[in-house]
DNA sequence: ATTTATCCCGACTAATCCTATCAACTTTGC
DNA sequence: GCAAAGTTGATAGGATTAGTCGGGATAAAT
């Protein structure tokens, strides 16, 4: 029942931008996304060049460049993303019903196992579909503001802040996290 | 969220193992087992093998011998099974309440992604923690007698009925399956 | 114009999963 | 004792997954 790696490091990257955004920040670089997550940078790169195909996030090229979410976060399901990067949600072919997919048992319609995992298939769903990317990150900021912190990613691209303040920023080595986001 | 061809092949054989033994064929070689669901038999081997291991099934050894369920078939449920074949049930390891695994993330205590993927393991094992082999063969029979059919596993042992009627079975073809065991 | 930080693309390697093959070993029946 | 039907274990190759590397293209800052 895993979620392959690919898989998990699009959900990680994802939400780090979807919280970026919902703190202004709504350009972040692969470096970001990468360090903040421990995710390794160049594996990163082709899964969200696959999520750029797929229409999920967009991208700016040349300095100050980045990467950031094609769509509003609230229209972003994590089912989406899970079937984009790795197939149908269902545990086997013939359980699911966005990609079925005909089994090698001689019948079908008589396959207890099918019954299992179509109910498997519905359960996962149930969680996956129902939430989006906005209400995920707005869990996740309210856990991270009640103890006063703010998301890694975040403080990561802190020191790129308006392009006229980086010489400034570049001197001062980055401030260590004034808690200014928590309400 | 795939389970592994691994994990669906030792299911099948299992649940096929079960009917059988439902309808008191309790010994049932290799070759029925691979042929009845389609399975690449030696590779069905070193599953069997692994379950044989973990205590699931017992064999038996030479001519006539076979395999057979280690324990009643209501005491061995769907979740042991897939654990013990493909590991935790959890998409990602840090969501495991069985076999919890550190991740990669800065800190778990705010994870977002965490706090959705224990939803879909708790999803998951509702399911799969909920049946055991038993009910699974039960419901599969039942839909199969409604039809007036036998599974194909059992079919198959038919020719190795009693030991003393060996040689006129083998003599005749195999009867086209009468629906002897449909109540 | 040059430097710098970034995305983009394609090929390459390593590990794991799936499958097939082959040579023992074990039991039953003649 | 011998042959047939079965399990057991070891091994090798293809397919998928995970990750690396190097060179290019683009845009902002100097």
């Amino acid at each position: 029942m895993k979620l392959s790696k690919k898989g998990e490091y699009a959900l990680r990257a994802l939400l780090d931008l979807a919280m970026a955004q919902a703190l202004d920040r709504t350009l972040v670089p692969l470096s970001a996304l990468a360090e903040a997550q421990k995710m390794p940078a160049t594996f990163l790169e082709q899964i969200l060049a696959q999520l750029r195909q797929a229409g999920i996030l967009s991208s700016t090229r040349g300095k100050y460049g980045g990467y950031s979410l094609a769509r509003p976060a609230s229209e972003i399901h994590i089912g989406e993303i899970v079937r984009q990067i790795d197939g149908p949600l269902a545990p086997i072919g013939c359980a699911s019903v966005t990609a079925y997919e005909r089994c090698s048992c001689p019948d079908e319609e008589h396959c207890g196992l099918r019954l299992v995992m179509m109910d498997v298939r519905n359960a996962i769903s149930n969680v996956l579909d129902r939430y989006t990317l906005a209400q995920l990150a707005e869990v996740t900021l309210q856990h991270l503001r009640r103890d006063g912190m703010v998301p890694k990613v975040v403080e990561l691209v802190r020191h790129l802040d308006l392009s006229t303040r980086a010489k400034v920023a570049a001197q001062t080595p980055p401030p260590p996290m004034e808690p200014e986001f928590c309400i």
